[in-house]
DNA sequence: CTATAGTGAACGAACGTTCGTTCTTGATCC
DNA sequence: GGATCAAGAACGAACGTTCGTTCACTATAG
């Protein structure tokens, strides 16, 4: 085999990126290939070699951003991991607030395949996300309940909620550009929602 | 002046029908001023005479769909208006679903708007959300909070937070075909995120 | 020697836009 | 009130460009 296998992986990566960059600013069909192989700094027929057309391009990007997005050590899945109290509130939105930073490229992608191609990697994403959620947080949430820490509400849905409220904050801010939905700052932002969440609008 | 005034609003719905289901379902670069044509029953040459470029197309519907979503007898605006206590916030929920329904073809737009062009239509569109609620709700706030009805979360917050999981949540059902994302129908989940924001999560 | 990375010219189809032309229609004239 | 006129709606061929993909070919590492 040819081409040192390391200088391989960097063509490749670098395809990868340059594809990123330019799918998440002017979306798929606004991409042409010898644009992407451009900036890659690569031949546009190398791009075949890798890459057996325009769609396993864009597929193969995807994939790779759902494995790193549905890994473990994601800010998101480590602050429900640690979620033990209604005080860890703050910690799910400001984890939210990190996985929006991180996967903004990746958020972005999603919106391209669900306005200019068929659309089917979100929904593959989020089917069955109550499912999911209740196995993540079923029992620490007996517990909180057991120990009347837990209101009426039901507390798996109230943190989908409030997740759903997070991310979709932070997709507005960072993704979109709208800056200061709340007239606050990040922080204010999170504390005003988790606050909301947790002590309901009426009074106590 | 030609051509019955009635048959050229025709055609000029006709052209604007036809682009919006072709925008809609495949983005804007991945949408042909040839297809837009055929799908209006209209020559390609005559696009040309109601739309100086493509962008021009584009951008008047999202003119139109604008004003329609901006005027004061849309759902939200009429429950917006109407609220006067707690207990209606399904009805914002409610109202919530029902424009997503209902603009569902226009929230796609701003979508193909963020990911192949600027941008600048959503930008617009929410900037200065918090003042714009501040002067819809500060009054019957006001009213609610000296009647004892409010606790001591910032309310305008509190309703924005209510709003935007409203939308998204329906947004995720309607736009982006994930179905369900509760588990439950969507007056059952309206139920349950409106419970949440007026009761929290703590135990009263 | 062989397998593969890498190249760029070439292909046919599709792109947005322009153009010359015809057709329709409401207004103007006698 | 029928003939005349001009404005603009409607048409489809044609323009130059770009598209995704293919292919014959070269370079290079195992």
């Amino acid at each position: 085999m040819p081409a040192s296998a390391e200088s391989v992986a960097d063509t490749r990566s670098r395809i990868h990126q340059a594809a990123i960059d330019l799918f998440t600013t002017q979306g798929y069909h606004g991409t042409g290939m010898r644009e992407i192989a451009k900036t890659a700094g690569v031949s546009l027929g190398n791009l075949y070699n890798h890459h057996a057309a325009k769609e396993d391009l864009f597929a193969s990007i995807l994939d790779e951003f759902e494995a790193r997005y549905t890994a473990p050590d994601t800010p998101l899945a480590r602050a429900f991991a640690d979620f033990e109290s209604l005080d860890d509130l703050e910690a799910i939105g400001d984890a939210s607030r990190r996985m929006v930073a991180e996967f903004a490229d990746y958020i972005r992608l999603i919106y391209v395949d669900v306005v200019e191609l068929e659309g089917g990697h979100i929904r593959r994403l989020f089917g069955g996300m109550r499912r999911r959620y209740e196995e993540v947080f079923s029992e620490r949430l007996e517990t909180m309940r057991r120990r009347g820490e837990l209101g009426r509400v039901d507390p798996v849905a109230a943190l989908m909620t409030a997740t759903i409220a997070f991310f979709y904050y932070f997709n507005m801010e960072r993704v979109f550009g709208v800056r200061r939905l709340f007239g606050v700052g990040d922080a204010e932002a999170v504390a005003l929602m988790a606050r909301t969440f947790r002590e309901g609008m009426r009074p106590r």
